[in-house]
DNA sequence: AAATGGGTTTGATATAGGTCAAATTCCATG
DNA sequence: CATGGAATTTGACCTATATCAAACCCATTT
């Protein structure tokens, strides 16, 4: 009845149910089984702690199975460039390969348990499973494709643009997780949403309550509630 | 003497002056010559040609051997941004992995020459060669580093920051490559530039403009010369 | 040599978002 | 339940960059 590890569960990737979001590749038993050992060092995480931070060796990726995560570079003079922020079924850590030194800090902004996974046996199992591979390319492609968007938003998308923009993507991915689109739980500061969106806390705080008195919105702290996706989508526009 | 083929030269990836910076593995014979293989198709091409656009289906990546290269997204009110100029070396197209489908254009911003790597043979081949397997790991997880940098650059610096950044980058690779680095030839347009760093071209202009005035660079239309590259490099600062 | 047109520079003015500061709310902890 | 600190909101003001407009430069064509 009781896990024989209590405390490191040794959930397998078979039967992970981010299994969809995470590897997402047709195996046979014998592969099933080596992708399940080179997965098997699960790990809990609390609030605050680094995942890894930058200039550290790189072995591993790791793969959310819940919390979230923000990974961020700073500058040296104090500011800093929030990359992105992770939730479960995906993936920390691919900006590494490129130096086996870490690029970024990688913080998490709440409990959760992550999944640590060797580089080197993933690259080597990757070889002889060739549905395996091109999930790791598409994986990486992914992330340049919405860094390449994140880009746009940067460079030419005004605060509200990108505020709605950003709404917009917690509520799909969070709507892709089983939890409601609309009524959505931010974890993280507005200094952090600002130092993602290029924009200042009290920009973000004020762009927020614009929305709110349009009606497109219903801000409480961290609660946000969507009460008008079509016009926040109109914000955008889209590629 | 000559060339046995005018219009479709068959330089082999073996015999490339840029195998150091496009595909620096270390092959067996055998292997080399596979790789020629899936590197033989060279193609020409001239200032305004599309390598590929925004939705068009993929099937290779773009090594550069001669030219220069943007590659952007459009927003659908016409707004552009640039996410990326590329030069002999470089490798365009990983972002279409993702989805089999281009994401960005890619324009060439003069006449060069271009080899074309069919990926589905890329990948075939990199499962036998843990080494190529390696590089193009790199490859990618490179592209996203540089990302997360621009990210830094349009989210947290300002104007002058944003092209001494802009500037150093080119004076690098440009120098990598044998050419000087401190007399750039710029071969985008002001507007080109201010697209890829989130400035508009009157911006871009006055910059350069009092750049030239504090003693940094001469400016005359395209080109540029750096004059105190120490001063421009502590506008950056660093990450 | 004049005309055309794209790219660039420069000036005057407007504005989105930054900065600084104060008031408020929310937790966490004793 | 009181206290202290962090996060958030809101206001007043400021500044970096955008916008609009004109002049200029250079290459190319006629």
């Amino acid at each position: 009845m009781q896990s024989t590890s209590h405390s490191c569960p040794r959930t397998a990737c078979s039967g992970c149910s981010l299994r969809k979001l995470c590897l997402p590749v047709d195996l046979s038993d014998e592969d099933t089984g080596r992708l399940d050992a080179l997965t098997s060092l699960k790990r809990p995480v609390q609030r605050g702690d680094y995942l890894f931070r930058r200039g550290e060796d790189f072995r591993s990726l790791f793969a959310i199975r819940t919390g979230f995560f923000k990974t961020q570079v700073l500058h040296k003079d104090g500011r800093e460039q929030v990359t992105g922020f992770q939730m479960s079924g995906e993936i920390i850590g691919l900006d590494a390969i490129s130096s086996d030194v870490h690029a970024c800090d990688a913080v998490a902004l709440e409990d959760g348990e992550i999944c640590e996974i060797p580089f080197d046996r993933l690259e080597a199992l990757s070889r002889e499973v060739p549905g395996l591979q091109r999930h790791l390319h598409k994986l990486m492609s992914r992330e340049i494709v919405r860094d390449h968007n994140i880009m746009m938003l940067l460079g030419s998308m005004r605060a509200e643009e990108r505020l709605a923009a950003f709404l917009l993507n917690l509520s799909q991915r969070f709507g892709a997780r089983g939890h409601s689109p609309t009524a959505l739980y931010l974890r993280m500061t507005r200094q952090e949403i600002g130092n993602y969106l290029g924009l200042k806390l009290e920009t973000v705080s004020r762009t927020l309550s614009q929305f709110q008195e349009h009606g497109l919105l219903n801000v409480r702290l961290r609660e946000v509630e969507i009460m008008d996706m079509l016009r926040l989508r109109s914000f955008v526009g889209g590629t």
